[in-house]
DNA sequence: ATCCCGAGGG
DNA sequence: CCCTCTGGAT
């Protein structure tokens, strides 16, 4: 299967490649434990996860779990992540996030999709991360990256990232749908870049449905 | 479809 | 200046 044309076809030989490529990928936002993965999921909208970085020891110091964030000043918190971007909408998330947690979780995070997105500012993004990487569970992110590429390679054709998603899903065995969409976030960063991609960098220019070479 | 909304790159 | 960054709620 050297230049596949289905995108199951696709889908199986990007993985297998990109798992060649970036072996040791790994999300990239800081955390200690699945609450704090989850806040700092919620803060990665529209920023970088380095910006995200550069928030959080200072938000979880003050705020180390449910509990102490639920509780507290809306403000402060605001000052905080401000520099995160929607800094109102994300400090509103947080907040409630974390009151949800308390009334409905004992302040623990829950493990289902169900459970996870009737959390407030949080959408299957944000809990398929939590599930694949804090709680080892089945979940494949798809973020702008993992959307663009798919779309590039020709994966899918569907923009909406829910469906793209759901065509996803039955191309990458359970175990290893949040490495795959790890690995295409990687790449998604250092080669198949949104505004120039690098094709002749790219280890899928052979097959890639966009290739420029 | 639109809004939120700061920071960095080109 | 314009575009993009691991989106979600309305």
């Amino acid at each position: 299967m050297g230049t596949p044309r289905s995108p199951k076809g696709r889908a199986r030989e990007t993985h297998k490649r990109l798992g060649f490529e970036y072996p040791d990928a790994k999300c990239e936002l800081d955390h200690k434990n699945p609450f704090e993965l989850l806040a700092a999921t919620i803060l990665s909208a529209q920023c970088t996860d380095k910006r995200v970085n550069m928030v959080t020891p200072n938000l979880f110091r003050e705020y180390p779990d449910a509990e102490s964030l639920s509780e507290a000043s809306e403000v402060r918190v605001q000052e905080l992540v401000r520099s995160t971007g929607f800094y109102v909408n994300k400090t509103k998330s947080l907040l409630g996030m974390a009151q949800a947690l308390v009334d409905n979780h004992n302040g623990s995070v829950p493990s289902s999709m169900k459970e996870l997105t009737a959390l407030p500012g949080v959408g299957r993004k944000t809990a398929n991360v939590v599930r694949s990487v804090a709680l080892d569970l089945p979940g494949l992110p798809v973020d702008t990256h993992v959307g663009r590429l798919s779309r590039r390679i020709g994966i899918t054709e569907e923009k909406d990232p829910v469906k793209v998603e759901m065509e996803l899903n039955p191309m990458v065995a359970a175990s290893e749908r949040g490495l795959f969409s790890l690995r295409l976030i990687l790449h998604g960063r250092r080669v198949c870049s949104s505004r120039k991609p690098v094709c002749e960098d790219c280890v899928l220019n052979d097959f890639c449905a966009s290739s420029e070479i």
